[in-house]
DNA sequence: CCCACTAGTATCGACTCGAAACTATTAAGC
DNA sequence: GCTTAATAGTTTCGAGTCGATACTAGTGGG
């Protein structure tokens, strides 16, 4: 409420927008651009229901037309092959080739890892707290779509046996290397309620 | 060091990401795109030496020709007009409408600002001081240059009688209205050195 | 078998992006 | 004063983004 209150609130407003603007000048490099990079980025860390054209569109936030050019453009570039899935030949499942793995390996955001590591301790943990009720404050006022990892899905079923994980959703057995990865279908996980009022 | 510090400078990586991702979802907004919002936002917050379409480039982290078509775009839209400098015909000053005006008090990005003044007390101090050195470490590391206000810049000449300050770079006088605005030519301020070894 | 639905692609026009070639205009050297 | 260099902007090019729209192909329900 106070002047100095406010003049720290703007200033959060201007250095974001600093830091975004440094995060995509750094992303015209090595020969992609940031749109690349972000599909590039996304393709490797999600999970196999995920790493379709559609999937891409919707977690990137654009549609699916913008999309298919971007991953004709990886394509062309042989960072990404695409893989007609058996079952449903509609579905293109995309695959990062070793060129991507090795392009990747020098992603120009690693930077920006960098520079959080080398915060003092205990500021890294309160830059990550503020950051995440800044985004999630944003998400619920935009109507954005939250998304996460199997293992904390609402539709992920464990059991104490750690290989038979479940998806309740698709009907799948979720292999032990897909489950810490960006699903599109993430569904945040209700708290165990017990007497539900429905 | 350990694994859970680790995973915290991960989620500061993430989260950017993320709000990278969403702030520049929001700015394609009202008819104009991120680059647009961008050159409109600075040319409303720059001194007169700054709002020409060379200091917009380096603001902006482009080239002069980038800069001139985004600035054609915004002409065209009404929002900027060109103005030659009558001393040194060379240099065109951008102007900013009503119609220029009207639209930035609907700046998509004003929510950012928003979203930080609904975080608790405290919070935004220290997420803009965390910011601020993360912002301040990538500019080191990756060479780009730090902008900053005339009353806080190393050519800043203020005398007791406010109404009197001057550019030391430019040997101008600077009116009360521009001390506050942004200058590209801007110079971090040496702290007063008495002895010094050069 | 038809029809609705879904996944992805193709094409369009406006625009960004960097790079390079270009036009004015000014300043500096002789 | 005249030439030359530097500066401020613009223009043009090709690759690519972006949303919108229309399209193809495969799936599944009635």
């Amino acid at each position: 409420m106070s002047a100095a209150s406010l003049d720290c609130q703007d200033r959060v407003a201007r250095l974001l927008d600093q830091l975004t603007r440094l995060a995509r000048g750094l992303q015209f490099a090595d020969g992609l651009n940031p749109a690349q990079w972000d599909c590039l980025r996304f393709i490797s860390r999600a999970n196999a229901h995920s790493r379709t054209p559609g999937a891409i569109a919707t977690f990137l936030g654009t549609t699916k037309g913008t999309a298919s050019q971007t991953i004709i453009a990886l394509e062309g570039k042989g960072f990404v092959r695409r893989e007609k899935d058996p079952c449903d030949r509609r579905i293109c499942r995309l695959v990062i080739t070793d060129a991507g793995k090795t392009k990747l390996e020098n992603d120009p955001l690693r930077c920006v890892r960098h520079a959080a590591e080398r915060l003092p301790h205990g500021t890294a943990e309160m830059l990550a707290d503020g950051l995440e009720q800044l985004v999630c404050d944003l998400r619920i006022r935009h109507g954005c779509h939250e998304f996460g990892v199997c293992n904390k899905c609402g539709h992920f079923i464990g059991s104490g046996d750690k290989a038979k994980a479940t998806c309740g959703l698709l009907q799948e057995s979720i292999p032990q290397t897909e489950t810490n990865r960006i699903c599109v279908s993430f569904k945040k996980r209700e708290p165990a309620v017990e007497l539900g009022s429905d």
